[in-house]
DNA sequence: GGAAAAAGTTGCTCTATGTCAACGTTTTGA
DNA sequence: TCAAAACGTTGACATAGAGCAACTTTTTCC
């Protein structure tokens, strides 16, 4: 197994060596070109990734083509849309990478059937879960609860690695704000 | 065991009408008073909440002491601030009842007990996580991808329990606009 | 049942942020 | 390596929605 996929496993669960590596052949890795999609808006989600190096983004494009992005896949994190992967509808958003990555995938239905047979999996999924609820939950109010000054504070202090890797437009989306907005902002930081 | 959480667990898992029983000691009824409060920002959570009347609110208060409210839970919905519980960290949130309600408590600790120990529970926890990060998926981009006016359109349309029970001053912090925008956009819907 | 409090409505004004256009800089890819 | 495209910045202007105040209506609870 990966070394990468290796610690994420035993810094959350207690699988022994034997189990991880029969989760092995599970994963695939794949090399992702930047800016290239892995989901588009109304497909399907079949694959859960985890980013090795790099990383994806999850957006949506709105009626008037405004994108708004709501979560960024670094390295050592799964990314999907788990909304079209639990639900089997079409995704209303879109998978990106947003520089040459490398991530493993897991098919839905092995990552499911391991969910519901490998402890070790139903704990990550468990975690994943949770870490979205946790950072969700954050959002909705940092972001709705402040001005796009205070937005901008907020991503700076709990997320810089967005920051430093992303551009302005990518980040802008992120806070729900224009690009215009967000270069005037940061002039008077 | 109360029937509405018996067909909460009959409609989400397999489990047997013995296990069902077995369950039942951990919860214990409460009745709650309107817009009394069973968590407070800076408290840590200790309890989870199954609604069997009334609703629950969890909302927070920014810096300018404006309400924002993030969940509804209705009759036969789990809720409380899973994030505190998760982490044990002091709420950011607070939970209100916004009628006179009965619940079911259980502790976080047996909670979380049932959660590692019996299936049934680990899928309902799994369900709860699982519907979390759908809705809020759709929060994130419904609300943030759309002026007041499509916000609201959307809330009618997603929630429309919402609108029947609730006073407009919590749809108002619902949707994240005043109370004075809502007053107006419904007197030209 | 009635006084007091809370919620809802509406006019006026103000401000943060969006929109659009012009222009310089950086990145991309043939 | 160089032309084209994408990105970033900034000014002028437009506008959705906030803030505040006055007033009406509804709800609360002695």
């Amino acid at each position: 197994m990966h070394p990468i996929l290796k610690s994420y496993f035993r810094d959350l669960t207690q699988i022994d060596e034997e189990k991880l590596e029969a989760l092995s052949p599970y994963f695939k890795e794949k090399t992702v070109k930047k800016n290239e999609f892995l989901l588009r808006e109304g497909e399907v989600c079949r694959f859960n990734y985890f980013v090795l190096s790099g990383c994806l983004r999850l957006f949506s494009v709105n009626k008037e083509g405004l994108e708004n992005t709501r979560y960024i896949a670094f390295e050592g994190k799964f990314g999907t849309s788990f909304t079209s992967l639990i639900t089997g509808d079409p995704s209303i958003e879109y998978i990106q990478s947003l520089e040459k990555s490398v991530v493993l995938t897991i098919t839905k239905d092995d990552f499911f059937y391991l969910v519901e047979n490998e402890p070790a999996v139903n704990k990550i999924y468990r975690n994943i879960l949770e870490s979205a609820y946790i950072t969700t939950q954050k959002r909705i109010y940092d972001l709705q609860g402040s001005d796009s000054l205070g937005r901008l504070k907020w991503l700076l202090k709990q997320q810089p690695r967005i920051f430093n890797r992303l551009s302005n437009k990518v980040i802008a989306s992120y806070l729900g704000i224009t690009q215009y907005t967000l270069s005037r902002l940061k002039a008077n930081l």
